[in-house]
DNA sequence: GCCGATCCTTGATGCAGATCAATGTCGGCC
DNA sequence: GGCCGACATTGATCTGCATCAAGGATCGGC
């Protein structure tokens, strides 16, 4: 029983204001639904409405199916995101766990009905789709803009940024996703993004240890090969 | 005066719930920075703090700038279309006029603090997050993964849905951007946005007169074209 | 600790779209 | 209505990344 609730648990407390009247949380608790997803497991939405995902454990891509093989990541999750899954009859999108994952899962109507009387909930719905907005818009500079080495320096940059693990200068990643997933969110192919990767290592800029394990040696040097004049994020 | 006032009224039309208290109209009214632009004029924001921004009259590209003379187009805005334009020291964005337009421009932070006790502009507010959202990501499938001619076709359907005039089962489009513009949206050069309309000129799927009319006349056909299944939007 | 499958790296070649270079056309202005 | 400058089209060539094709590393399972 506590074990279940966890994730919510993790939920209010990330995404909650902490004055919410107890009656509100339990309501909230009650549509959430929990799911747990394998590594490379898809998730499958219950009905067809739009969905309020929280990501309580774990990381997942989000990938918009295309015809014949073509897939186009639209962005990567983390533990601590929330983000909104469109109703499926509208946009082909499907969220995929890179890892085992937990998840929570809200049905959007539902839970803004519920929030209407909580402007520090919408508000902070309102910040984490600007978030989401800014991370897309980025986005498309990435791919619109930037060629291979410019785009694998953000991409990394990124990810430091999100799930990087400082140590003296220099940063630590432990990537959740594979070559091909990398190359399917920058418009890359695989062997680009090797060879992208090769060329950094061969500059000293970064180590590489096994598959996932990434170390950026200089930081400040990839913002550089990263193009454009983009401050923060 | 009442000449004035105009543009507001048109985004109460547009955004706010029609029975909104007065009291937080004239709020409202009294935050609202009215701004208008001449053809590629650039809005320039009074202050550095992030912006709503209501489309009153005319249209707009948001543009991110990077090094060197490389310029990326955001999204294309049109009359009715509320956008934030995130705070210029974390983003170098820019909106700029691609004719004549008249804009309402409002603090986001007093916005949403007038807005905070009506839950209506706060969910319309989120459903405008929702809907550049979803264009958003539309345009990362778009530079990611479309060829030339695809890149194309979307670009004409989506401007179709978004300004195009119905004849029949034909569709008139008269486009405020250049070709250039075209391009540095779909991250394509001029050269290959005009092959491309030569291309669909061709094979009779388009008409084009003058510089900025464009008829489709055969939109199925341009659907086809556009690659992948997204549905609606 | 070996084995096999999967993932990754590296090299050779091809092509879509960028770039370079003229020429053509529109539309505003006198 | 003719002229001029900006914009658009068309053609020739070049190039960065995709594609094709082998190997090589990593890691989970036994």
């Amino acid at each position: 029983m506590i074990e279940a609730t966890e994730p919510f648990a993790m939920f209010a407390e990330a995404i909650l204001p902490s004055d919410l009247p107890d009656a509100l949380y339990m309501h909230l608790g009650a549509i959430a639904e929990q799911c747990e997803l394998a590594a490379h497991e898809v998730q499958t939405h219950s009905g067809d409405a739009e969905k309020l995902i929280f990501i309580a454990q774990g990381s997942a891509k989000l990938v918009a199916k295309g015809a014949g093989e073509r897939e186009q990541i639209i962005g990567f999750h983390f533990a601590g995101d929330f983000l909104r899954l469109p109703c499926p009859c509208e946009h082909s999108y499907t969220l995929v766990a890179l890892e085992d994952a937990q998840l929570l899962v809200f049905s959007a109507s539902q839970f803004v009905e519920l929030a209407r009387g909580e402007p520090g909930i919408l508000q902070h719905l309102l910040d984490q789709s600007a978030t989401m907005l800014d991370r897309s818009r980025e986005k498309s500079i990435v791919l619109g803009r930037k060629n291979a080495c410019e785009r694998m320096a953000s991409f990394l940059l990124s990810m430091a940024r999100r799930i990087g693990e400082e140590q003296a200068d220099t940063i630590r990643l432990t990537l959740p996703m594979s070559r091909r997933e990398i190359g399917e969110s920058l418009g890359l192919t695989i062997e680009t993004v090797s060879r992208q990767l090769t060329l950094l290592r061969d500059a000293q800029i970064i180590e590489t240890h096994g598959r996932n394990q990434v170390i950026l040696r200089h930081p400040e040097e990839l913002q550089k090969r990263s193009g454009w004049l983009t401050r923060a994020n």
